[in-house]
DNA sequence: CGCATGTGGATTTTT
DNA sequence: TCCACATGCG
């Protein structure tokens, strides 16, 4: 293993807060890390010194993490450029160290499973369940809304209830639904976590040390997992940050951290530095933080925090399009740049104007292999030509509308192909994608003619490649490797092709402040800081306080440099035109206030004319600009707002004082004015 | 089947 | 606040 330094000096770097949290040996522990404060730094320290100072073997730990990212970036940094392979067996999300004990250690079969059973995603459960219905003339209402259903009334179900939400077949339904998995081999993601904590009550497994990153986000059955998991001699090191709990309404328990000290007895600690943010971005979030405790900044008051008032969302993107440009040009990185927003929809005015302006960006959405239509195909035919008996994927692969067979003839060619693939995969040394993609004929369906031939043909390669790479990373038979893989793929497939590059990629990256945690950027912009918007109104004051964090999450994502905006007019029916009350709460001394008359006259110029060449193009065909720009003091009528007198104005945009509706603010081509003289 | 009435949900999303 | 769908009545 070749470590980047030696632990001594791992162990020296850290601050007095760190170093504790690395060496402390209680129990059960919990820390407190707050936003920025080398929270992976000593998760990676403590991973580190446990198995070179303690002695503790690798096989001994369990590191749980949340996400597959999360979990990609400590292996990162737990190892750099080494040669050997390092023996980490239980380190990675909860599912998948849920699925590692249910494949190799816990006795599945007492469950009516089979080792090799495999997990699928939610849209595979929900077309079980729709099979279901029309097989057995089962009465469920809102089956429009069937998979919110299942999710929403599980916990009835398992709880033991007896009536429905609806009084309909909906529970009859789950235990069929049961049946059915098992009858077909498959689990869940919840499932994974309830059969590992069904049999770890009766077949316990119980590690040295359990470390866990992001303990904040924990679910009930996540907790019910630790328990299960923590012997006597166990040891418990959880490591998160209370303040940045923004997943409460998908299942994380509102108080882990109490739960954790009250179940365990654990012991608190606090990560109190912050290394990211300057002190003037630190000292505004710091109005956003709930649970009491420290926060301290390490930097310089560096810039302020700039509040811009623009007038819509598209006046937004032009401003920001102009904005980004200048910063590139100042040699930032297009990947230090990002704008946060709390709607997804809310990116669409934004890649409108980027795509005209030539700026690279990239809008953080989940991806999953369901997303590459080609893949999602190619991959039910790997299953139904791995395993047999999966009937779904055989009838998913010849069913489909794009990419199965188009004639009877070559129907009955792929399923032969895929019915011979095991044999064939036997006797045959499988050492390049290409062998995979030329047995099964996948030309046939990509139609060398289409215009995604390449494109796709690039993607199944691509995919095949992944298989090998993970059959010669496991060591395992190339079957016996691509089985796993597809098995789990519901797993870790997501990330396959394109998350590798969109990190890397030079873009700017545009998110919902939820997708934002977690992340850096030297260059923060959230856009739409209005009354309606940002909190997004909710029924309760729980739904406030996250709202709260989430804020707060992002604008801890800021290290040199953050903007908020609000729009006036927010083309929104949610939002209103004023500002959210976050705005005001940050302090005045740490924020800038643009006047948007100044920006519109002097900064922006090169955007406005752009902004007009659009307008112009948008509304050429209905109205024909007056050929002359009217000078100051001329009379205009508005159909809503009456007689008014033109304040000011430029190009683009008309500002008019109203006798009886005070002043506003117009885009020419757009206000429906009517000159009077 | 067509129409009137009732009801729930709307946003964020990982595994 | 409005939309989509379920239900029930004629």
């Amino acid at each position: 293993m070749a470590k980047i330094m030696p632990l001594e000096n791992e162990i020296e770097r850290l601050n007095k807060y760190q170093k504790e949290a690395v060496l402390e040996e209680n129990d059960a522990c919990v820390v407190n890390a707050n936003v920025g404060s080398g929270k992976t730094t000593v998760l990676v320290a403590k991973v580190h010194y446990l198995h070179e100072k303690k002695e503790i073997p690798y096989e001994k730990m369990v590191v749980l993490t949340f996400t597959n990212k999360a979990a990609a970036e400590m292996k990162d940094r737990l190892w750099f450029g080494e040669t050997e392979t390092v023996e980490l067996p239980f380190f990675g999300t909860f599912h998948s160290i849920a699925l590692k004990l249910l494949k190799e250690i816990l006795p599945v079969e007492e469950l009516g499973y089979t080792r090799d059973f495999s997990v699928i995603e939610p849209d595979e459960e929900l077309e079980l369940a729709e099979q279901l219905i029309t097989d057995h003339d089962l009465h469920i209402k809102y089956k429009n809304r069937l998979k919110k259903r299942l999710e929403q009334e599980k916990k009835a179900y398992q709880d033991g209830r007896t009536e429905t939400r609806y009084q309909d077949d909906l529970f009859q339904l789950f235990s069929l639904l049961l049946k059915e998995k098992k009858k077909q081999n498959k689990v869940t993601f919840d499932d994974l976590l309830q059969y590992a904590n069904e049999l770890l009550e009766r077949y316990p497994f119980h590690p040295s040390w359990i470390i866990v990153d992001e303990v904040q986000d924990s679910d009930k059955e996540q907790l019910i997992f630790l328990q299960h998991l923590k012997g006597t001699e166990t040891k418990l090191f959880a490591v998160g940050d209370p303040n940045q709990v923004i997943y409460s309404w998908r299942g994380s328990s509102e108080n882990v951290f109490y739960t954790l000290k009250k179940i365990f007895h654990a012991t608190e600690l606090t990560l109190p530095i912050n290394y990211r943010s300057s002190s003037s971005i630190l000292e505004a979030a710091k109005v956003f933080l709930q649970n009491g405790g420290i926060l301290e900044g390490s930097r310089e008051p560096g810039h302020k925090i700039l509040i811009r008032n623009p007038y819509n969302p598209f006046q937004e993107a032009e401003y920001l399009a102009g904005k980004i440009k200048k910063i590139h040009a100042s040699g930032i990185p297009y990947k230090e740049i990002a704008i946060f927003y709390r709607l997804q929809h809310q990116s669409e005015q934004l890649e409108k104007v980027f795509i005209k302006e030539n700026i690279p960006y990239e809008v953080s959405l989940k991806k999953t292999i369901k997303d590459i239509p080609v893949l999602d195909w190619f991959m039910k035919v790997l299953r139904f030509a791995c395993k047999q008996t999966d009937l779904y994927a055989r009838d998913k692969a010849l069913g489909d509308k794009v990419y199965g067979p188009a004639t009877e003839w070559d129907k009955q060619n792929l399923l032969h192909k895929m019915e011979t693939f095991t044999a064939w995969a036997k006797e045959n040394t499988i050492l390049k994608a290409d062998d995979i993609y030329r047995y099964l004929e996948i030309d046939i369906y990509l139609h060398p003619t289409s215009a995604n031939y390449q494109i796709e043909k690039e993607q199944v390669l691509s995919f095949c490649n992944r298989i090998l790479e993970y059959a010669r990373e496991q060591e395992l038979d190339f079957m016996i490797g691509m089985s796993n893989f597809l098995n789990s793929s519901a797993l870790f497939g997501i990330q396959i092709l394109n998350q590798e590059i969109h990190e890397t990629a030079d873009s700017v990256k545009l998110m919902t402040l939820h997708a934002s945690k977690g992340l850096e950027f030297q260059y923060v912009f959230i856009i739409g800081v209005n009354y309606g918007l940002i909190p997004l109104p909710g029924k309760s004051f729980e739904d406030e306080d996250e709202e709260r964090r989430l804020f707060f999450v992002g604008i801890t994502r800021a290290k040199d440099y953050l903007e908020l905006s609000y729009y006036t007019n927010p083309e929104q029916y949610r939002a209103v035109s004023g500002e959210s009350r976050y705005l005001s709460m940050i302090p005045e001394h740490l924020t800038v206030r643009a006047d948007r008359k100044k920006e519109n006259k002097t900064e922006d110029k090169a955007d406005l004319q752009s902004l007009r060449k659009q307008v112009q193009k948008q509304t050429a065909a209905k109205t024909v600009l007056p050929e002359q720009i009217p000078q100051t003091e001329r009379k205009v009528q508005h159909k809503r707002y009456g007689l008014g007198t033109i304040q000011a104005e430029d190009d683009v945009m008309v500002t008019v004082q109203f006798e009886k509706y005070g002043k506003k603010q117009f885009i020419k081509a757009l206000g429906g004015l009517e000159y009077l003289d």
